[in-house]
DNA sequence: GGTGGGATTAGCT
DNA sequence: GCTAATCCCACCA
């Protein structure tokens, strides 16, 4: 399995100590591959009835228009890849294998059809209201997937073509929540469970973090 | 430890 | 009718 490291991953989050504690709309309006990377490190926060689940955002997949038949808005625009079409910075979730939701960034510009797949999560807040969504003790197994991060989450199709820079689901930059900014140890890979355009390296991970869904 | 099959539904051909 | 950006558990070594 191919990979790569990245010597030079990410930009490094603004060390100013009043930096804004929320995500504007310029953020996501980037190339899919670079906003892949830049999501690592970045919070996943959902405020629901239930309670407030947070987790840290560790493994990604790009999926582009152009050239890339893995990706849903390959053939065009649908009413299910609508959101793919809309602005960056919305979320795009949709149902597959008839049981699991999955929970996309879209990317780049209106009209263009690209998203960021959030692949894996690092567990912060809200971690019981997790294991009571999921049925699981294991904290690894909490959010390893696309899968089992919506279920964790309490993401449905209700959050499809939520805006992330509010509401009751939304994205906070790394320096956010008081917490450490972590260094980023990012290594590109080929993505996961897909059956065509194999050998494009748009995987994205933090390989210092625990929590992948698999290992680089 | 690793593997194979079943669950279950929307969208596409 | 078939496939899909998946996960879990039973089963076997």
């Amino acid at each position: 399995m191919p990979s790569l490291t990245m010597t030079t991953p990410v930009p490094e989050p603004r060390p100013d100590p009043v930096a804004p504690t929320r995500i504007d709309s310029f953020f996501f309006a980037t190339s899919t591959e670079s906003l892949a990377c830049r999501l690592l490190g970045t919070y996943l926060v959902h405020d629901s009835p239930q309670g407030v689940t947070i987790g840290r955002i560790v493994e990604t997949e790009a999926y582009l228009s152009r050239n890339d038949p893995a990706c849903h808005a390959a053939r065009g625009r649908t009413e299910r890849n609508a959101p793919m079409f809309g602005p960056p910075g919305h979320g795009y979730v949709y149902l597959i294998y008839g049981m699991y939701f999955c929970f996309n960034v879209v990317s780049a510009r209106e009209g263009v059809g690209e998203a960021v797949l959030i692949r894996a999560l690092e567990p912060v807040e809200g971690i019981e209201l997790m294991r009571e969504r999921r049925r699981t003790k294991t904290l690894s197994a909490l959010c390893a997937g696309p899968g089992r991060l919506t279920q964790a989450m309490g993401i449905t199709l209700e959050h499809n073509n939520a805006d992330l820079t509010g509401g009751a689901l939304h994205i906070l930059p790394r320096h956010a929540l008081g917490r450490a900014v972590a260094k980023i140890e990012m290594v590109a890979s080929q993505r996961i469970g897909i059956s065509c355009a194999q050998d494009l390296l748009l995987r994205f991970c933090d390989a210092a973090s625990p929590f992948l869904s698999r290992r680089p």
